[in-house]
DNA sequence: GTTTTTGCAAACCCTTTGCAAGTGA
DNA sequence: TCACTTGCAAAGGGTTTGCAAAAAC
């Protein structure tokens, strides 16, 4: 495990016994894996890593534990158009995604430009900003095989 | 029904006839209903209005239709957090939205300006854009009655 | 008369929860 | 000890589909 996986799970740690919950072998499991990869998972992928670590994680575990990862602040979760949520570990900068319509390849941009034009069109709506979503649907000019699993 | 709704109407049994598909009353009502309302109405809200003028319309039908409709470009779905879609008549411009976390209330914006940084972007990272979702959630500083049902 | 459509009900798929047994502090 | 957790399995909630009857053309 990486040090800044290392790290957050620790922050995760420290998150539990602040609000009096318990750690458990199982959330350990969860929160290494999802910390340790890249990409942006499911349930299920989650589930399916976790259980080489913590043979017995059941999904409903896994389930619960990324609902607290995410009030903890240390995942977020995103629903992307394929209907499943997904999971990223939290980070620093904020950022939006743009997915291959075709091969599901998912690439994280940053455009703080584009999101000081959409504070100001909100407040000029009379709304204040909680949170947002931006995604691109696109198609990627790169080589990419289009039978493969979409990898994130 | 405005003028408006009934040429989409109109543009709907052509698309059907020119895919060799039927026009039957169930898609007329269902048609009319989509192209006179103006909110982002779910299956179910299309579904009811649509049995005050067809009352034997049943639910699959409504769905299916819809995905005609949508596969025409004369209506449009969306998935919002709620996670229900939603589907509002097609516009000739190109609009995102913003949504109320607290009353759900729905506005409707247009942003060329971070259109046009978006295709940059998506260029830079070696896509070529087809589609995109843009949704601010916030909260709306106007006065809305909390309790109330979401308008659209 | 064919072929497409419909409504029903069931299947699906992912998410969420109830509960009795298990476990961490 | 004892409240918090877990895994299982079932319930939810919206979406999708198979099928025999009904309706377009």
């Amino acid at each position: 495990m990486s040090e800044q996986a290392a790290e957050l799970v620790q922050r995760f740690r420290d998150y539990l016994s602040r609000e009096g919950l318990k750690c458990t072998r199982q959330r350990e499991a969860i929160a290494s894996v999802v910390f340790s990869s890249e990409g942006h998972l499911t349930l299920n992928d989650i589930h399916v890593r976790a259980q080489q670590v913590q043979p017995s994680v059941g999904f409903a575990t896994v389930y619960r534990t990324m609902k607290l990862l995410s009030e903890a602040g240390l995942a977020t979760q995103h629903r992307f158009d394929d209907g499943q949520s997904r999971f990223e570990r939290a980070d620093e900068d904020h950022h939006d995604h743009i997915i291959c319509s075709r091969c599901g390849r998912i690439v994280e941009f940053e455009a703080p430009e584009i999101e000081v034009r959409q504070e100001r069109i909100a407040l000029g709506l009379g709304f204040k900003v909680v949170s947002h979503r931006h995604e691109i649907y696109g198609e990627c000019m790169l080589p990419c095989r289009y039978g493969e699993e979409p990898s994130a």
